[in-house]
DNA sequence: CTGCATCCGACGCGATACTG
DNA sequence: CAGTATCGCGTCGGATGCAG
């Protein structure tokens, strides 16, 4: 036996491939747009080099991934027809972790760095008033070196620093890592957060009015607060 | 570390609970309606009973299952609503599953045994006239002792042995596993394969045409041939 | 018969280090 | 940057036993 699980159901034929131990993890990334290894790495950080080549390996092999090189021989992943179609699966599953796991984050799960990255490609960059706006964010209890960070956004685009890229700081956010995190996954609003003190938003008042616009929460956890609005858990 | 993936986001977070190995498999089963230990057995017969047992309490634990005794000492399963908010889930992998890892069906893959338990609770019992029906299934390769099957269906209910209940027979089909499983997952119509010689309903002329509308195939496989009919593949 | 618990062997996985 | 090499451990599968 090897590790499939010797059924004909297709629901089973796809567990066999899909269910495997960071498989929809990685498809995710690759969804949220992903592309190369080392950039699908810092989405999967506790997730072994080898174990990501053997995935993304696997994934080809069954037409869910193409691989290709570019320039530069960096190689380059993207979804396939058969991977695209699993977003609106990934999108329900969420919906479904949201809805009924989501509050059982254990501090095991809170991540400053990964926390950042996500921020980093999911706040609404066409909130921004054009030129340089530099969002500065201080978890104060995140480990040694991971505590202080910079979001550079330009016209849309954001960078995100670990260290002083030097420019004036336009939005200070001080918050400790759980209620940030809390509040980027739509378990908390933004606003309640602000009411108790524990996350704080210094800046001009145009800008902190912007701040609660851009950072709107991932895309996924916020399809899980929609779900929750139009079909609230029975008592 | 544990065996979770030190995650925030909602979608790890479920995937920890339900992408574990056979986890969403026994999930299908209650969504398809099973109920007890050894009922659900028949529906995993490659799975370890100490497997199930674990895995239906860590079910139980995070509340998509509940358990509670019947009279006679048996135990009864049941989803709760965080439970049944999974069959749209496996439903949508089961139609990804059929779409793109449908024709990678191994030799493996094939099981008498869980073929006949399959179609027991997946036919359509409202097409059959009224009174008993006695359908016996050839399945001329398969291992020994499995080969042949008779469904008793009795207004609707429908009863599988694998030794003669001494009913006068009213259709015999005779297929090869593989060909019949096909047919079964909706894989090859069954026309074709009638036309094919490979598979042969036998009996009276009203019931064969019955069977066609009886034997419809599994509701999941279904789910993936009608959305294949609306959404076909691109070429 | 149902519903598990226990023991053991195999292998998938994680951590770390290293290479083209 | 994009992986491979290696090794130890944990989890899983399979067989067996057993209580209600």
């Amino acid at each position: 036996m090897n590790h499939g699980y010797s059924q004909f159901c297709p629901v089973a034929k796809a567990t066999e491939l899909l269910c495997e131990r960071w498989t929809l993890i990685v498809i995710r990334e690759l969804v949220a747009g992903g592309r190369h290894f080392n950039e699908l790495r810092r989405g999967l950080p506790r997730m072994s080099p080898t174990l990501l080549a053997r995935r993304l390996r696997q994934l080809v092999e069954y037409g869910v991934v193409t691989k290709h090189p570019e320039r530069g021989g960096q190689q380059a992943y993207a979804l396939t027809q058969s991977g695209l179609e699993l977003a609106p699966l990934i999108e329900a599953l969420g919906i479904w972790g949201h809805r009924w796991v989501g509050s059982r984050l254990q501090d095991g799960d809170l991540d400053a760095g990964l926390l950042m990255w996500d921020i980093r490609r999911g706040v609404d960059g066409s909130c921004m008033p054009e030129g340089r706006i530099v969002v500065t964010v201080e978890l104060h209890d995140a480990p040694e070196g991971m505590r202080q960070w910079w979001l550079v956004c330009d016209d849309g685009a954001v960078d995100l620093c670990l260290e002083d890229p030097g420019h004036e700081v336009d939005i200070l956010v001080q918050s400790p890592l759980r209620v940030l995190t809390e509040v980027w996954v739509c378990h908390t609003s933004l606003q309640s957060a602000l009411d108790s003190g524990a996350l704080r938003v210094l800046g001009s008042e145009a800008l902190t009015r912007v701040f609660s616009r851009w950072f709107v929460g991932s895309s996924i956890a916020r399809a899980g607060a929609a779900s929750l609005l139009t079909n609230p858990i029975a008592a």
